[in-house]
DNA sequence: AAGTTTTTGAGGTACGCACCTCAAAAAGAC
DNA sequence: GTCTTTTTGAGGTGCGTACCTCAAAAACTT
């Protein structure tokens, strides 16, 4: 029989109330007794009974996700599974509410940020540009007792213990490694395209990227990235461009997660050569570009995984818990035709 | 607020009593009553409370994993996780062990999982080979109450609602498509390695290598399937005939997850012409051999993925719930020594 | 209509813990 | 030693569900 909180009171000689002080780190215990019962924990292998904690603490979690108002097909599908997981964790007592922010403007944010009250939440994870206002809104959302994690881009690398995402400088050396080695023998340059290289996201992956290149493959050249802003019309006029300034592009490579545009540029210019191309994100259209062989491989993070390694990080900072490294650790994918 | 078991009764217009006994599919209730508690139930969006359904149940679950006695590096691993997933969900009333059967008689196996009582286990996982026997030790296992599900080698393919582990074929095909990527313009011919061609695993993952291999690159010719029988011996034998036999050799298919010999022995050979290697499993020694390059990629599945999904299943199971199926998918990864 | 069977209701206990109150005990201050 | 403060104990309630018993009501049977 697993010991309950009945049976460490006896180990340890004190009564369940001050087992029940200790516990949950309530004041007016002496050091020696908090030892003391802390030794029983050890001796007899006390755990406490978290389905029992849950219920008695009569306080399913309220977690909210902070999204950016502006976004592409991938942020869509980010969206689709925190629906998803929040209808399926609501048996476990943990509700999920998307809040939108508008990302360009910081000032806005931090408002919308400072707004958020303790009462409504008890943790934010948090998709959002790296900026100083940001970061204070997140400090004084921590203050307020809200625990935080950021996810998908990261706010402060120091800050490994909440940051949900994956390593973008090894998922741009990915790609760099996967363009090389389909390339092959071929020589030429590599269009390398960004929505925007004002974030962090992307210039990381262009570091990993070209830390690839640079080392192992002189019969490549990637040119400087190319900025999309997100729109259509900016996305065909600087490829276009690009193509007629350089008549030896063999790869291009999409950093952005709005890819669909860049792909059927490229599609539309095949015939002599295939160019090999690579992007990130899972999105319908990169899926079904994969399936049509217009794309080579995509990186991606499944966010599937991103939603629930949230959910779970933040549950356990409410809880005073360390989590399962490992569990949370999440994967940058290849994703071919052949393992979709 | 969450309607409660209270509420819905009250909604539905019966007794808690008679509530409890539809919600758990005791007997003793007119369909007609039990109609007007499920359209309540749809009507006030009742949904159960698990945490305290588990409390009361007072049934912490038991599964058991059941693995071969003799194993290879990536069982080791699994055992890791499986250990390690243990320890972290004890505190949510899971318990798990691990029996290993020998997996080489089918009839002792058959025997050891008759022996497994319902009293001591909730659920049982099994990784075994496909046999006669054991098909009929997993059927009256059911019918004694035990949950079963398949895992990383499927049991029976119809039966897709209780297996957990990767698309064998597709996984094949992965590795296929890669190899032929990376290999490029060159030609030449293909080794495929495997430790018996007996098991439905490797029988499936040459199907979808050939598949691949023969539409679309009639370059490489893939040679007869090895058999290692997992002896370093008989692997190195295989090996040298192999290579005395053809001396086009180009790319090396390791399809067993025991690759360490193989991939040494490749690297031996190397000097003139590298040789693309692709093996099965993140064990220790194919990662260092990914980060060593002496491999080039790595087609693999989460062992702790699996571990959980399979916990997952089994208890959606014995809560006679579905489960989310996106989330129980188990991605066929590639892994390469940047994305490690 | 009387008897039999089936269905339903009312009520209780338990699960392991959180959180509360109030009094008693122990420790510290002077 | 007395007084004050801090620490501890004893006891209770409630969370939402499972599972049990026994009696009452309703539904069939003949």
């Amino acid at each position: 029989m697993r010991p309950t909180t009945k049976d460490l009171a006896k180990a340890a000689g004190v009564s369940l109330a001050t087992v029940d002080r200790v516990l949950n780190g309530r004041s007016g215990v002496r050091q020696k007794t908090v030892d003391a019962v802390n030794a029983a924990i050890e001796r007899i292998g006390f755990q406490r009974n978290q389905v029992a904690a849950t219920l008695a603490r009569q306080k399913g979690y309220r977690f909210g996700f902070v999204l950016p108002r502006s976004g592409d097909e991938f942020l869509d599908v980010i969206i689709k599974h925190i629906c998803e997981f929040g209808q399926a964790s609501r048996a476990e007592m943990i509700e999920t509410k998307v809040v939108r922010i508008n990302e360009h403007d910081p000032h806005q944010a931090a408002k919308a940020l400072s707004r958020l009250s303790a009462n409504d939440y008890d943790g934010i994870a948090i998709m959002a540009p790296e900026t100083p206002q940001i970061r204070d809104a997140l400090y004084r959302m921590r203050e307020r007792g809200i625990q935080t994690v950021a996810f998908i881009s990261n706010q402060q690398e120091e800050d490994s213990q909440s940051f949900v995402g994956i390593d973008n400088i090894a998922a741009g050396a990915t790609a760099g490694r996967l363009m090389a080695r389909f390339l092959g023998n071929t020589e030429g340059s590599i269009l390398v395209l960004a929505e925007t290289m004002q974030s962090r996201d992307s210039l990381e992956r262009r570091l990993g990227f070209d830390r690839i290149m640079s080392r192992g493959y002189p019969q490549f050249h990637a040119l400087p990235t190319l900025e999309t802003h997100g729109t259509p019309e900016r996305t065909n006029l600087v490829l276009t461009n690009a193509f007629a300034a350089h008549k030896d592009i063999v790869g291009l490579y999409i950093m952005g997660s709005e890819a669909r545009v860049a792909i059927d540029f490229a599609q539309s210019l095949r015939g002599k050569e295939k160019i090999v191309t690579i992007a990130h994100e899972r999105t319908p259209s990169t899926e079904q570009a994969l399936r049509a062989n217009t794309l080579d491989a995509l990186i991606n993070q499944d966010p599937g995984h991103i939603v629930r390694s949230a959910v779970r990080t933040l549950r356990a900072q409410c809880e005073n818990r360390e989590t399962l490294a490992s569990q949370e650790r999440i994967r940058i994918e290849i994703l071919i035709a052949e393992n979709l």
